[in-house]
DNA sequence: AGCACGCCGACT
DNA sequence: GTCGGCGTGCTC
């Protein structure tokens, strides 16, 4: 195809087809290139970066369908081979081509084609920055952060958001946390340890005591700690900032701008950063010296990717253990059953950490069962009391309602209009905006595609000018707690409040300073902070996630009603957690009761087994978009006939979730009904989806990798992706 | 995924 | 008579 002299170079791109791409480098190019280095390629009309992965002297293609490379950036890392190695493994997992996994895993700034002006000095312009850490005294989560030059020296002392635990020398831990470092210490190479412990049992210390030690053994060896969100624990990096003040730490999350990410992504990759702290998108960041990892709050949702490659952090954090050969460490008060099991199977070890350190007693959990006509503003009696009980001690009470806007539908009584989203299967919420000074002014917001209009004078079908908000959100609910309680103070914060900049800090930091009697909000306030005065903690509706489709749903309510139930009674006085619910015998309260999470874990497990769902079971989802829903359900069929015959054995595909493989026949893999998906339209788009499931993990990928290339050349209108492991279906 | 090319409705 | 809708096809 080609003569022995031309050089060509095998670049991955950004791009969802295929997975390398061939093109011609000069001798003089390609004497210098090596594997890891970057490149800028032309593609189609345009120009892209993209990362060499062989140099190779022929190509599958005709000669006059390569092109050249516009230039190398030869001041650009090299990244090393075991990071295409443990990023190869992520995109044969994900079933996606290398290049969408690796170029996203690159910051922005660098991924971008660099213009004219700026032409390599870039990177030696990124690796003179002084690294800067967020955190207390700093501008808000989300905020474009402090003008880049007003970087801090890290580890410069600065006050840390929280007194609870003054950041500075580590303080001595207790028996069980020694008995799980002295564990983790002991593992030789790859182990993952699960930490188990329930809020205030001190994970922190273990994790930051492991880290510290595995640092000290010499100058070069990096450890990287993961956590959900960086944005809302400022806490956690005056903490990092105090007890790693002679190490370089790089802070990796996607609020931070640009040009800092780039930096700090830059001091990871060259080794200059010893402790990298960051959010999911930190386990694809090339760390040549890693020794340690720590996954806190491991169960969190915010590990899932949920566009692009659907990844799943932790787990991608667990297969980078393994393939370095080194420990991590899998920290929850309630961890997701998948590491669970794998700890009850000895797959993972557990470590226990039993007691709360700081603080006395749980709270007492009451169950309330709401009466309808006894309700005020969506409080039982017993609800108020409790309220005003923990007020007139001039204790703090905090009201958790998983529901942001004023009311979550408008209607008109008369004809029966409901305000629905004309982009989505969904109903727009009716907002309140931030009244400044004039009137309160409404809007009908759709929280799925982020749609926004007034809210019309009339209803648009009959005219009728009265309409009526259905049920209640935060915003209505506080409306009423004002009106339930005129002496208290109260400050409210959802992802509303949280938008503006400064506004969330602002609310936590005066409840820590006690200038707040009464909190109210979303799902947002259980995340971490200690408010030490606080006696009483309200969840309104606990409901949705007793009953719902989502088997997942019970697991996610218990993790977080212990998370809310940790809040209250850290100074160790008596307090209390109250729940609304209609089901007050359901067993989940029982467990939650106990604060017994063992029982709670193993009873859902054995439901799973019973009902063969995950993590018994593995599943991976065909996802289909089009213009209509027919389209899409037609693309499913076909892609469900062309994988039928692909199935181990004739395992009967459809039926329902009971449907059995041939008796025997080796982990056939079973494919379910193509259905339009929970929320079918989406942002002007019909989507429907098809379930795979099979026991075995290997014969789930085996079919894939014969199936995807089959669905690859059904012709039709869509857009489709595959999903493994999902956590929503 | 972008982005261009290519055939059919409502505007100056 | 044009502007522009999104169906279809291509990118080393």
């Amino acid at each position: 195809m080609s003569s022995v002299r031309d050089s060509f170079i095998q670049v991955l791109l950004d791009v969802p087809i295929g997975e390398r791409f061939d093109y011609r480098a000069t001798p003089e190019q390609a004497a210098d290139l090596a594997p890891g280095d970057w490149v800028v390629v032309p593609w189609a009309q345009t120009r892209k970066v993209g990362l060499v992965v062989a140099l190779t002297t022929t190509t599958d293609l005709a000669e006059d369908r390569v092109r050249g490379i516009l230039a190398v950036l030869d001041d650009a890392p090299r990244l090393p081979a075991d990071w295409f190695g443990f990023l190869g493994f992520v995109a044969s997992y994900y079933h996606r081509p290398l290049g969408e996994v690796a170029l996203p895993a690159l910051p922005k700034l660098l991924r971008s084609p660099p213009g004219a002006k700026a032409r390599g000095s870039v990177f030696s312009r990124l690796r003179r920055r002084v690294l800067a850490l967020p955190g207390a005294g700093d501008a808000a989560p989300g905020t474009p952060g402090a003008p880049g030059g007003a970087a801090r020296e890290p580890g410069s002392p600065t006050s840390a958001g929280s007194d609870a635990h003054l950041p500075g020398r580590s303080p001595e831990l207790n028996a069980a946390q020694r008995g799980a470092l002295a564990q983790i210490l002991a593992s030789p190479g790859f182990e993952v340890h699960l930490l188990h412990g329930v809020t205030g049992s001190g994970k922190t210390e273990v994790y930051l005591h492991w880290l510290a030690t595995v640092l000290a053994r010499d100058a070069f060896t990096q450890v990287l700690l993961m956590v959900p969100e960086i944005g809302l624990t400022p806490q956690l990096t005056g903490l990092l900032r105090a007890r790693f003040a002679d190490q370089t730490i790089a802070v990796l999350h996607s609020d931070l701008p640009d040009a800092e990410r780039a930096a700090h992504w830059l001091a990871a990759v060259e080794g200059r950063a010893r402790l990298i702290v960051g959010t999911r998108l930190a386990v694809l960041t090339p760390m040549p010296a890693l020794a340690a990892i720590v996954v806190d709050e491991e169960h969190d949702g915010s590990y899932k990717q949920q566009e692009g490659v659907r990844y799943s952090a932790r787990d991608m954090a667990v297969a980078l253990a393994s393939r370095r050969g080194i420990p991590v460490v899998l920290g929850s008060a309630t961890p997701s059953l998948e590491s669970w099991l794998a700890a009850q199977r000895g797959r993972y070890r557990l470590a226990p950490l039993a007691d709360r350190v700081h603080a006395g007693a749980w709270p007492v959990l009451r169950r309330i069962d709401p009466k309808r006509k006894a309700m005020v503003h969506g409080l039982a009696p017993e609800t108020r009391q409790a309220i005003e009980l923990a007020l007139s001690k001039g204790e703090q009470a905090l009201v958790f309602m998983n529901r942001r806007g004023f009311a979550p539908v408008l209607t008109c009584e008369a004809c029966g209009w409901l305000s629905a989203c004309e982009n989505c299967s969904t109903f727009r919420v009716l907002h309140r905006q931030a009244a400044t000074g004039g009137p309160a002014r409404y809007t009908l917001l759709c929280h799925h595609c982020g749609a926004q209009e007034r809210v019309p004078r009339a209803c648009p079908t009959c005219g009728n000018i009265d309409l009526t908000p259905l049920g209640r959100g935060t915003q209505r609910l506080e409306d009423g707690l004002r009106e339930l309680f005129p002496g208290a103070r109260i400050a409210r914060l959802d992802r509303d409040v949280a938008r503006h900049r400064g506004a969330a800090r602002e609310v936590i930091d005066a409840a820590h300073r006690g200038e707040v009697d009464l909190l109210v909000g979303t799902q947002m306030l259980a995340k971490g902070h200690d408010f030490r005065n606080l006696s009483c903690v309200v969840v309104v509706d606990a409901d949705s996630g007793l009953y719902s489709g989502d088997f997942r749903a019970p697991e996610r309510l218990f993790a977080v009603l212990m998370q809310v139930a940790g809040r209250a009674g850290r100074a160790g006085a008596a307090s209390e957690v109250v729940v609304q619910t209609r089901f007050p015998l359901h067993p989940l309260f029982d467990a939650l009761a106990r604060y017994d999470f063992a029982s709670f874990a193993n009873a859902q497990l054995a439901e799973r087994r019973a009902s063969a769902l995950p993590p018994f079971v593995f599943q991976a989802l065909l996802r289909v978009e089009a213009n209509k829903l027919e389209t899409a359900l037609d693309f499913l069929g076909r892609a469900r006939a062309a994988g039928e015959p692909l199935c181990a054995v004739g395992a009967p595909s459809g039926g329902g979730p009971g449907a059995p493989g041939a008796p025997g026949a080796p982990a056939p893999v079973t494919l379910f009904d193509p259905v339009p998906m929970p929320m079918a339209r989406l942002a002007g788009k019909e989507r429907a989806q098809l379930l795979l499931e099979s026991a075995s993990r290997k014969a789930l990928h085996a079919f894939l990798d014969a199936w995807l290339p089959r669905i690859a050349e059904l012709k039709g209108a869509v857009r489709w992706q595959i999903e493994v492991d999902p956590i929503e279906i």
